[in-house]
DNA sequence: CATCAATATGCGCATATACTCATATGCTTG
DNA sequence: CAAGCATATGAGTATATGCGCATATTGATG
């Protein structure tokens, strides 16, 4: 019953939300911060080019939904990519939004 | 250069807003009845149990970011996934979401 | 041309959430 | 235990957006 069965309203409230997490510029840049691997909280920031504050908001948001994990080392804090789907989403998504902007772009003009 | 390189702050939010078409329990529902193929308005008004104006609504969003496709035919207006994309993602999305899931009830209960 | 059916849209409200500023918490070290 | 650095969080504000209601638009039909 795993084929492609209707889901609950429950368990679409839950995608949505899960897409919702990607869908913050801010958030986005953490998660390229990220690829290459753990990074802690100031480099982040310098990274992102945020503010503490703010950096520290999202990565909280982040971690509760479990697309990143921390991990805490005396004054720091380290956090890294715990979801393996997550790059593979982000590529996906740009990936289309490459030929869609192509296919636009096409419309105008020539060679 | 097409490696990985980083995101532009305007290629930044593109992807957001993309995703943000995804992160709606009721897009997400019309996404579902139309992963079987093209629908008109009032089929996909029943099939969600939506109001006709939000569905109007909804169905302009994806069409604007080009998730849909129109098709007008008389007084009816079909919709159709023009991105082969979505479902992709979504079976993706829903993935990530059962492992971690299965992954947090193990801490639960044995056997 | 009047009417009706299918779809779209203007408007107002309620809610969610990203951001900033200030301050709190937690570790570490002298 | 005092002081300082790294990180987190409370409060307030501004903005975005989903929804419902009413109404507009578009196309078919008598």
């Amino acid at each position: 019953m795993s084929k492609s069965a209707l889901l609950t309203d429950q368990a679409l409230d839950l995608v949505a939300r899960r897409f919702a997490v990607l869908a913050e510029p801010m958030r986005l840049r953490l998660l390229q911060a990220l690829f290459a691997g753990e990074r802690n909280v100031s480099d982040l920031v310098t990274a992102t080019e945020g503010t503490q504050a703010n950096i520290s908001r999202h990565l909280q948001t982040l971690t509760a939904a479990h697309v990143l994990s921390r991990r805490k080392e005396g004054l720091q804090v380290f956090y890294k990519i715990s979801d393996p789907t997550i790059p593979k989403l982000c590529e996906l998504m740009c990936g289309s939004l490459e030929k869609q902007l192509a296919k636009q772009a096409s419309h105008f003009g020539r060679s």
